[in-house]
RNA sequence: GCGCGGGUGGUGGAAUCGGUAGACACGAGAGACUUAAAAUCUCUUGGCCGAAAGGUCGUGCGGGUUCAAGUCCCGCCCCGCGCACCA
């Protein structure tokens, strides 16, 4: 009898696979696509870890089984390159992030191959190829021309450590997200002409859509909290003797009556404007410390309120009253129009600041939710109210609706040298001009110091025969932007190049990416608002621009747990307790244990943490199947008697299996698997026939081959098949046969179980309650009275109620 | 503070539509095989009482709805994640 011996069998199928290219596909419009990928990952130095083995043992669950239903499946690879990780390696090491990034890709291509991942090869892509990023810079240039890409000067993040500025979503506990550590700097804000994306044109349709995503429900409402939309009314504040006006954002127009004060932001230009002679210098000073607070810790600082009276008053134009001004650093710049109107008495924020610095309040809702001391609108529900106010204001021309949002436009802009350049031109004469498609790609130029200088400057800046150039439109000379793009904008298109990969003449062909995308089932862990947003932000563009029948790129999202380490806590370098998942497979698990084991460790969207018993336990199972088989395949297959019985067993697997593969739910069909394994074994002390038992071990085979693809194509072959196991028609069943004769009823007296019956199918109703009442424990239980009521739930439960 | 998850044996988890709580696995215990160990196989395994039959308690806590609640409703507590002075 030959051993279970992965070490053995998985390079075997793997060189087959690869030979045969087995999973490599096109378009064929007469079958069922399903498009199946994880979130393509940076190929770091360190090589896969378990968060890429359990991503990716799902895809590969998913992409086979769909594979055994005649589907045509799409599951791509590629390499999300461009990033820091490989320049900070570059500048401390000198090797070229490009060979750098060579070396890794090779490293991690070998290492999905000995996952078993059944990948489509022929379509792999580098965001840092020419091929790819000339596509991405063409984007650039679409979303340029349609004003979706726009430079504009603003204070942004900092980031001192990698000398770049920083995304808000790469601002983490006011930290640089690469650099968060504790002993780590907070960052600072410099003032510089950035590239941006208009994301907030898209905001509400993007907000639209939320709803009919299949998305996890946490992914959606962080996106929704993220997008932040706010309804409300903007309402301008004349300034006493003054012509300057003070425009405010409220949602709720309905307290303008309870307006007692106006906060600016310190940003906000009037604020210094407004000063009074007695007040200048202490407003002045506010501002200044307020400024470098906003670099140090306005993010992290505690609650208590600070402000200072510009000395000038505002009237709130409902009451007519004159309101002072303030300026204090809890009125945020970049939200809204960087002013309020103060309404002590309904916001928690402004009672605060009006009772630290002596402000009055006045109620102006009381407990039934209506005005109070509010002129006409008195006695008015504050719903109502803020409709009525709003047409108040805009009656008389002071107010207006106005929706805000929280989200930002995308800053896109790198002081980095390895990403791809900015496609744009600077010319003296016609401004920031677009590199026209026939001259795409801008490459990356090679260069010996990759490190920024500290000037604000990609390393690119100091490439003199690359910076210089001229310009498309006039031909004078010019200057390249030497920004390059955040790698987000690499990611955000590249699921769509997968499904047209090798495409020179243009991003990718329509027909193509309508017939693979959007995507069937996204894999991953991470991103739930960065990449998740960016690649629905950029479909929107792109089904605008009629390059996608669809708006939405992601039909469900697969957003599974983190794995811990053995102790519960996160897998560390520092810590020591990481879990490199191909020392699992060298150690002699193989690749399909361990796939088989992350799959079986819980339901994929909670955390987990490693257990090396439990993987123990899994490979105890997989060897039972190849065991079991073995058996059959020695045996003379002579024994009929326990046919009926293996029958059964198989098609009541099969259902099981099948609907739970469908839901994703791996942890059950796996211990589906085994109840049937665990069933085989009783059986077949027995004996084996030949029908029956070869039926019910090729579905065990093809029902273990999404988890355990090796050992599925290796049982398959012995079981004497030509084809290979993906290649084959997932197994059927035939819900009558899985039909007991006999059923099991449980008997309760009051809810509480008494007994269980095991009756013929079709005994009647009647009859059921009959035997339930006789059996003995029940009798005892309901005594001499009367059952105050018998409910019998078919072939399931009778419950007697008594007394 | 707000939002979203979650809380079930010693452990990971199962219970898909309100109907036998604890499937499957790990761990533990016992046995078979073995000179021995490993591997493998078999049995037991929520707590308490009991020789057993059986009883009793039991899904974070307190109420409620129901013939019946891990599951539904109300009010709390705890843990994780996300956002967080967004007017």
């Amino acid at each position: 009898m030959k051993r279970y011996d992965p070490k053995s069998i998985e390079p075997k199928w793997q060189q087959i696979w690869d030979e045969k290219m087995a999973f490599e596909v096109a378009v064929d419009p007469t079958r069922t696509k399903t498009y199946a990928s994880g979130m393509f990952p940076y190929p770091s130095g360190a090589g896969m870890h378990t968060g890429h083995a359990f991503s990716w043992a799902i895809v590969d669950a998913i992409a086979r089984f769909n594979r055994g239903h005649g589907h045509n499946v799409l599951n791509p690879m590629g390499w999300d390159t461009f990033g820091l990780p490989a320049e900070n390696y570059a500048i401390k090491t000198g090797t070229a992030p490009a060979a750098a990034t060579a070396t890794n890709i090779a490293n991690f291509k070998n290492q999905f191959k000995r996952m078993g991942v059944s990948i489509d090869w022929s379509r792999e892509i580098n965001t840092s190829d020419p091929r790819y990023y000339r596509w991405t810079q063409w984007i650039f240039t679409k979303l340029f021309e349609r004003d979706l890409a726009y430079q504009k000067e603003s204070m942004q993040w900092w980031c001192d450590i990698d000398k770049t500025v920083l995304a808000n979503e790469q601002v983490v506990n006011g930290k640089c997200w690469r650099h968060d550590g504790p002993d780590d700097p907070l960052i600072s804000k410099k003032n510089i002409t950035q590239w941006f994306f208009k994301i907030t044109e898209y905001a509400d349709t993007l907000l639209e859509e939320i709803p009919s995503l299949d998305w996890p429900e946490k992914i959606k409402t962080a996106q929704t909290n993220w997008i932040g939309r706010s309804v409300g009314a903007e309402v301008n504040f004349a300034v006493d003797g003054h012509d300057e006006i003070v425009t405010v954002f409220t949602t709720r127009p309905d307290t303008l009556f309870g307006a007692t004060f106006l906060v600016l932001a310190p940003e906000h230009p009037l604020a210094r404007q407004l000063a009074t002679d007695d007040q200048r210098t202490a407003v002045e000073q506010y501002i200044d410390d307020a400024v470098k607070k906003t670099e140090m810790d306005r993010m992290n600082d505690t609650k208590e309120k600070t402000g200072v009276f510009t000395g000038s008053y505002a009237i709130n134009p409902a009451t007519g009253n004159k309101v002072p001004v303030w300026v204090a650093d809890y009125v945020l710049y970049g939200y809204g129009t960087g002013a309020i109107m103060a309404v002590p008495a309904h916001d928690d924020r402004d009672r605060a600041f009006a009772e630290k610095f002596g402000l009055p309040i006045v109620t102006v809702i009381n407990d039934q939710n209506s005005l109070v001391s509010s002129g006409e609108f008195d006695g008015l529900n504050a719903n109502d109210a803020r409709d009525a106010i709003v047409n108040w204001l805009a009656e008389k021309n002071i107010g207006t609706a106005k929706v805000t949002y929280k989200m930002r436009d995308w800053l896109i802009s790198r002081q980095r040298y390895w990403g791809a350049p900015i496609p744009i031109i600077h010319c003296p004469e016609h401004g920031a001009v677009a590199v026209p498609e026939d001259q795409l790609p801008v490459v990356l130029p090679e260069v010996e110091d990759f490190a920024p200088k500290g000037d604000g400057k990609s390393a690119l800046a100091h490439v003199e025969e690359w910076v210089n150039t001229t310009c498309p439109t006039c031909g004078q000379p010019a200057q390249r932007e030497t920004d390059t793009m955040d790698g987000y904008a690499c990611s955000s298109w590249y699921l769509l190049r997968f499904a047209d990969p090798q495409n020179d003449d243009r991003a990718w062909d329509p027909e193509r990416a309508n017939y693979w995308a959007p995507v069937d089932f996204y894999v991953g862990g991470d991103h739930a608002v960065a990449h998740l947003l960016y690649v629905r932000f950029w479909t929107h563009v792109f089904h605008e621009m009629g390059l996608t029948s669809f708006k939405e790129p992601v039909k469900k999202l697969v957003y599974h747990g983190y794995i811990n380490a053995e102790d519960g806590t996160k897998m560390s370098k520092s810590k020591g307790n990481v879990i490199d998942p191909l020392d699992i497979i060298d150690q002699g698990y193989g690749a399909d244990a361990l796939r088989t084991y992350v799959l079986f460790m819980g339901p994929v969207e909670l955390d987990a943490s490693w257990d090396s018993r439990g993987i123990a336990g899994v490979y105890r199972f997989l060897n039972r199947v190849w065991t079991l088989v073995q058996e059959y395949l020695d045996s003379d297959k002579s024994f009929t008697g326990n046919d009926d019985a293996v029958l059964h067993a198989r098609h009541k697997t099969v259902r099981k299996v099948t609907n739970d593969f469908r839901r994703l739910s791996f942890n059950t069909s796996i211990s589906a698997l085994m109840e049937y394994v665990n069933d085989l074994y009783k059986y077949k002390v027995d004996g084996f026939s030949d029908e029956a038992w070869r039926n019910a071990l090729e579905a065990l085979v093809q029902c273990i081959a999404p988890l355990a693809p090796h050992m599925a194509e290796e049982l398959w072959a012995q079981l004497s098949h030509e084809t290979m196991v993906h290649e084959t028609m997932w197994p059927e069943w035939d819900d009558a046969l899985i039909v007991e004769d006999t059923m099991t009823i449980a008997v309760q007296v009051n809810g509480k179980l008494r007994a269980t019956l095991e009756l013929a199918k079709d005994t009647s109703d009647d009859e059921v309650k009959t035997q339930a009442l006789a059996a003995e424990n029940v009798a005892r239980f309901v005594g001499d009275s009367e059952p105050l009521k018998v409910i019998y739930i078919p072939g399931k439960i009778v419950n007697v109620v008594v007394r």
